[in-house]
DNA sequence: AAAAAAG
């Protein structure tokens, strides 16, 4: 199979050529003629599949036809992240070098003049997400009606960022006649679901699943301390040790310990650039482009560096914290073993982490060796780790060989059981929009009362109230510091 | 127990 067959035009398959690729991937070689054939498409890929080519390629193709008018983008492409965002405008750019297309990338966190000045020129690609692209159509910047072609990318990655409401609504905006590609990893109920309304006889292609496609990367656990400085020492001492080493992403579960991680990790001679949502727009591009570039060996980042990222080059992954949803696991140690190379993850388990690291371990249907020596079983136990046995009864009952049928434990978890591992989406914003009233009834005693403590009343008693020595309950109330 | 995205 090669690119020339596939219907693309002489200008993108000379950009293919000059890139240096010479056969498509499987996601790329089903999807490209059907887009080319202007039909709905449904791909059930993750990045790193080729994905992203997959649609930028016939849409560069299609766009040779057509231009243009002011504030009128001819084709959208929504994703999750804003690294995302820039990464998808990167591949327009390289594959569409013998093009002279319109561009935009509308995020967060950059000018917004600069964006809009680029929305008057007129766009053939919009790349966005979904918050600044609302931003701008509110302030009547931009209009919607002239879309010929949709992408929707990430899609179940929306749904973890509470991002569908705004995507059923950017949907309703684009007249349907357009051409909707709509991507995701895994098929949620809600994701279903809006496929169902949002995509007319789409053209079903899916590939590799996640978890099936990590055969090129070696994982390994290492044994660690909850004490921040041990962990951190052991954290030192698992990249000092590896073989092959050129350079490691190191996520954490929470951003402040990015900080800390990150400042200890200098201390002790590495190079290293930190990476999460907190930090403004630019550092964020600017420590990106330093690990991709070599410039630093680690990048210590958040999850927000864990999906999708296409770093061709990555020698090592390590899990500084083990991830709280076990799906987590499978997109960071992604961002090794990438095309075609051979990778290694490194996740260092700490006692308090023995449960997370099950549901990991059921997800993926197997063991994780351990680098060196093991935490035993009784050793997480006794931090309140492992105590998954409650609910499935099954670890102290039976026999170690039974406990998990590879085979079997995958398809229930994968695709049986999606909806009741995680039944809504994880930020359910509506029902607390709609609870916080309610709760303002039932409670209009204690206005300044926090997590179910009165206010001290006791201080406005018998006194005119709003005057003189006056002074509000709340501000009476001794200021709590955040540390637990 | 977190993070992400509009300020």
């Amino acid at each position: 199979m090669s690119f020339s067959e596939l219907g693309l035009s002489p200008k993108v398959l000379a950009a293919v050529e000059a890139s240096g690729y010479t056969a498509p991937t499987p996601i790329q070689a089903a999807a490209i003629p059907h887009v080319l054939a202007r039909r709905d498409v449904l791909g059930i890929a993750q990045t790193g599949t080729g994905k992203t080519a997959s649609f930028t390629l016939p849409m560069l193709t299609r766009l040779e036809s057509g231009r243009a008018r002011a504030r009128m983008p001819r084709t959208l492409i929504l994703e999750p992240t804003r690294e995302l965002a820039a990464q998808v405008e990167e591949n327009f750019t390289r594959y569409g070098q013998n093009h002279k297309l319109n561009m935009a990338l509308l995020i967060g966190g950059v000018s917004f003049g600069d964006q809009d000045a680029k929305l008057t020129r007129g766009v053939d690609v919009l790349i966005a997400t979904p918050g600044r692209l609302l931003d701008h159509f509110e302030r009547g910047r931009l209009l919607l009606t002239g879309i010929e072609i949709l992408v929707i990318d990430e899609a179940d990655r929306m749904l973890d960022m509470g991002f569908i409401p705004d995507i059923e609504r950017i949907c309703k905006l684009i007249p349907p006649a357009r051409q909707t590609l709509f991507f995701s990893a895994t098929m949620p109920p809600e994701i279903q679901r809006l496929t169902e309304q949002f995509l007319r006889d789409p053209e079903r292609i899916e590939v590799a699943r996640p978890n099936t496609s990590s055969a090129n990367i070696t994982q390994l656990l290492v044994r660690a301390s909850d004490d921040a400085s041990e962990k951190r020492d052991a954290l030192r001492r698992a990249l000092r040790s590896q073989e092959n080493f050129k350079n490691a992403i190191v996520f954490c579960n929470r951003k402040r310990d990015i900080g800390v991680v990150h400042k200890s990790l200098e201390k002790h001679g590495f190079n290293v650039a930190a990476l999460h949502g907190d930090m403004d727009q630019r550092a964020r591009m600017a420590a990106l482009d330093r690990f991709k570039t070599g410039d630093v060996e680690l990048l210590v980042a958040s999850d927000v560096a864990a999906r999708g990222l296409d770093i061709p080059d990555v020698s090592h992954v390590v899990n500084y914290d083990v991830p709280i949803h076990a799906e987590d696991y499978v997109h960071r140690i992604g961002r090794t073993g990438r095309a075609g190379k051979n990778g290694v993850s490194l996740t260092l388990v700490a006692p308090s982490d023995g449960k997370n690291l099950g549901a990991i371990e059921q997800l993926t249907g197997s063991k994780i060796a351990w680098q060196g020596d093991a935490l035993e079983e009784d050793e997480m136990a006794a931090a309140g780790g492992r105590r998954g046995r409650a609910r499935s009864g099954r670890r102290s009952e039976q026999p170690a060989k039974a406990e998990r049928p590879a085979k079997a434990a995958k398809p229930a978890v994968r695709e049986e059981k999606p909806s009741e591992a995680r039944p809504k989406s994880r930020r359910p914003d509506k029902v607390a929009e709609q609870a916080a009233p309610k709760s303002r009834d039932t409670a209009p005693a204690a206005p300044y009362a926090r997590n179910g403590e009165p206010a001290p009343r006791e201080a406005n008693e018998g006194r005119v109230v709003g005057l003189g020595d006056h002074v509000p309950a709340f501000l009476l109330k001794p200021v709590r510091l955040k540390r637990a």
